[in-house]
DNA sequence: ATTAAATAGTTTAATATTAAACAAACACCG
DNA sequence: CGGTGTTTGTTTAATATTAAACTATTTAAT
């Protein structure tokens, strides 16, 4: 009995997140332009904070997904004119990415478009309370990242 | 400059739940028999939590999904014999879904198979915090929710 | 130097999902 | 009635993703 209504807590409790996850992904890109999707508009953004330069690999694993997720991402992203992907000189195996002008504009379009969602977002659960909230997650998603691959 | 942490701040929250969202979803479908899905056990589940029948569009409805998402999975259940699908006797669009003998035997089944890993969960994270957490994801929910259709 | 193993990236087939178009049955109002 | 609009469920086409097979290249071992 306690047993169960201990796993429920912790269903209810994941439950919770994927429901947020799913709508919050929703309303994100609802707002995002040239339909960039998320995993779009991330791979942009990560040249903007992370580096300026990158191996396909590389952003696959930073977004733990697949290699051919990323490849798929890329080719969007390179169709739309937003990222560049060369072949490495030093390797022949490796490519480099890098984000095209235009893709730094856009990015920065959607950092705009995405400003007042954010900014309402922001009003109704303040910083501070955010913060404490996502020292919990990142807690919760660094013991499940360890039991992944056991 | 504070507006733009204040995104970033918003931005890593959401990012973190997703995360939890992605592999939460993975290592538990990994313990889950005859290779059911999250969503084809959240099914199962919600004929012992909540009612021993539905159309498929209250289920569609609880669980936030299209209507043609709903046909999918309970056209999976059906072929493996865990949900029964019949015409409503009373209304000749409706349907009528109740689970089979062997349905809930299957889900009794995928609850032994996940405990450990809830037990194991609980252990890590004690479920008055799981709690205190899980209010503060509701409201957000509820928040994201409200702003879902408009 | 050759061979074996590891790494990087792509391709293919499959899955779960959505949005939109559709079909069928019902409700209601003139 | 009789038509109009709504509800219910399915189908279709598209998407993003994964796992697995595959190619090509580099590294390591003997």
């Amino acid at each position: 009995m306690a047993n169960s209504s201990k796993g429920d807590a912790v269903f209810t409790y994941f439950n919770e997140i994927g429901i947020i996850s799913q709508l919050s992904t929703v309303l994100f890109e609802q707002s995002l332009p040239e339909g960039l999707t998320l995993s779009q508009f991330s791979v942009l953004n990560w040249f903007v904070r992370v580096d300026v330069e990158a191996t396909p690999g590389r952003l696959a694993r930073a977004f733990q997904v697949t290699g051919g997720a990323m490849t798929n991402t890329l080719k969007k992203l390179e169709s739309k004119g937003l990222v560049k992907v060369e072949p490495d000189k030093n390797s022949g195996r490796r490519k480099r990415v890098t984000m095209t002008r235009k893709g730094n504009q856009v990015r920065d379009g959607a950092i705009k478009a995405v400003a007042p969602l954010l900014r309402d977002f922001s009003e109704r659960f303040p910083v501070e309370k955010l913060g404490r909230q996502t020292l919990q997650l990142a807690k919760v998603r660094e013991y499940l990242d360890e039991r992944r691959s056991e």
